[in-house]
DNA sequence: CTGAAAGCGCTTACAG
DNA sequence: CTGAAAGCGCTTACAG
């Protein structure tokens, strides 16, 4: 009795059945309010905690999820684990993560093995160019709107709109966007959304990492140079890590940032404000985006839930991204920050600040 | 039947019973080996996979392991998580993440849950300053060898010295190093190694950022300029992210990175090779410290398992650090890395490249 | 409103 | 080498 008690100790201690004890702290109202309140206390005074391997067991459910990050190695994970971690908890379930080590193709083993581990529901963010493999089980997939299938996910097209746009308000005609891999969903669409934005005036090019990397070696030079020496002005990266390299490469040819040419990113990551300059991006409300995601989930596992945890009427698929100017971008020709701004990282006090645009 | 198979389904399609199936199927060796091979065909056949809830059950085991990063937001937590993962995985356990919120009050509530939830056992990555509650159940703590309780890590300290030889050797006599928090056990002891490997020759200084944004402001100046008026020549992080920092404040100062003034990093986050200059950092071996980490835990877990994962002998409580040199870091006054060679990541073709140091 | 009973799927002594 | 039985801690119809 010392080690852990169980709902048989706290029903011999006051008498009852342990029946009327699951019954009692399950709340389904099938007990009186007295002995039910008894039993709560006896169980705090007990120390009780229920066992959910019992629990799993008699009703077929674990509580638990399974988060399967395809890209593992992705930046933003942290935000995505921690996101999804306690909108889980909120929900009363546990998160249990799985990896498929970068490869496609274990992607639908790492699936199979959190189900075979007990998850009730898979949350799944693929990798680049993967098909989402049909999986009888519940599964929620945070991709990007235009995919099939696509559960929930940041409207990362929107979110290129406002990079565009930004970049086209500035001023600037001729756009280079860079790109990594020429199969991703989320990337197309942030491109497309960059040129929407952009409109069809300037003339936009499109530069691929990859492409670039596997003619001249991991680490190569993008050209950033040659193509300001072409008219290029701004450069939208799709990832601030893109724009990190570029920012980088351009300082090192001499080019100042903003003041001859602008860069842009994608993703806020965690170090995005402390460079200098400051990198002007665009950010997902990636708690949003994981409430949601964890609420379809539940939905599909117990759909007669009581009250879902999210409201139905405020269940987009794509959730609006947030442009977040910062230093690295300014008119071309003009620079609207002198460099002692660099370091300001109070959005309210840069001149050229635009709200969220919830297109 | 249709559903999932389970044992009896097993022992009935062969007539015999379900414990015999189950002996069978762990492998405990009481059944014939004919009979086990039927079963284990049968098994197959059925497209059998065991309940782990009925197991955890019976056994009070559950086969999942808790991750608690008391910061998840830490750069290094996809890798933590990943190699953890594996190294899980491999020993046939599954990882359940938690999550402090950053607070390290929390920190304690966390792993009580993840308890609750079933974990056989935790692996805890503190925060800076974390004093490890007692808890009552199998822990193993990744903080560096001089915290208290440590289970296994980098040897942080060692790491240092590396940084600090490798920068003393270069010829570099005033160095400051860029600390982030005082009471973090893991930048102390980097620190510490940093001085000790420099020597006590030249003059070091060690500025905190947490000081000077509580005093200037986040994303403040950290006056690195400043100090290169005054002789300082070398700039030693305890993390790539204030590296990167630093490059940048430099850099705007009008400062050639490294021709005037080296800078080093620690941890070898995954962009560290593709800024330029490419970082100087440090580097621990994650899926060492992950395999320890595991293997400590089912030693407390289940002291009887038969081979443990891990060789006994090999079992250190601090794994070396691995010292990676790029052209972030030269020797003052005299650039040994001419421009051209910054996208070089190849640190083979490096003139100062130093091997592993395992001290 | 309360309880006796069966069952979720497995494992583990204990017999034979 | 194999099996009958009990039990892990919970929940869920079903009676009363």
């Amino acid at each position: 009795m010392a080690p852990r008690p169980n709902l048989s100790d706290i029903a011999r201690a006051l008498g009852v059945s342990s029946a009327t004890v699951s019954n009692a702290l399950s709340g389904k109202g099938r007990v009186s309010a007295q002995l039910s309140r008894q039993i709560a206390e006896k169980a705090k005074e007990l120390g009780y905690v229920p066992s959910l391997a019992g629990r799993a067991l008699s009703t077929g459910r674990s509580h638990v999820l399974g988060l399967v990050l395809a890209d593992i190695g992705h930046p933003l994970f942290p935000q995505f684990a921690q996101a999804i971690e306690q909108a889980a908890t909120r929900a009363g379930y546990g998160v249990l993560i799985g990896d498929s080590r970068g490869d496609v193709k274990t992607q639908t083993a790492a699936i199979d093995q959190l189900i075979e581990r007990g998850a009730d529901g898979i949350i799944l963010v693929p990798r680049h160019g993967t098909r989402i493999a049909e999986i009888n089980s519940p599964v929620a997939v945070i991709d990007t709107p235009s995919t099939p299938g696509n559960t929930v996910s940041a409207d990362h097209w929107q979110g290129g709109r406002l990079i565009g746009a930004h970049l086209r308000d500035l001023g600037h005609t001729r756009l280079a966007i860079i790109g990594l891999h020429q199969d991703s969903n989320v990337q197309a669409d942030r491109i497309g959304g960059i040129r929407t934005g952009f409109g069809p005036e300037g003339s936009v090019r499109t530069l691929w990492i990859d492409a670039l990397e596997a003619a001249a070696g991991p680490g190569c030079e993008l050209g950033l140079a040659e193509l300001v020496r072409h008219g290029y002005t701004a450069f939208a990266a799709v990832s601030d890590i893109h724009a990190l390299r570029a920012v980088s490469e351009l300082q090192r040819s001499g080019l100042s940032v903003p003041a001859h040419v602008t860069v842009t990113g994608f993703d806020d990551l965690h170090w995005a404000r402390s460079i200098s300059p400051a990198l002007t991006t665009v950010r997902m409300d990636m708690e949003r985006i994981a409430r949601l995601a964890v609420a379809d989930l539940l939905l599909q596992i117990e759909p007669d839930r009581i009250a879902p945890p999210v409201d139905e009427a405020a269940r987009p698929q794509a959730v609006p991204m947030e442009l977040i100017v910062r230093s690295s971008s300014a008119s071309p020709h003009g620079n609207l920050f002198p460099s002692q701004d660099n370091n300001n990282t109070d959005p309210d006090t840069l001149p050229s600040r635009e709200g969220t645009n919830n297109a």
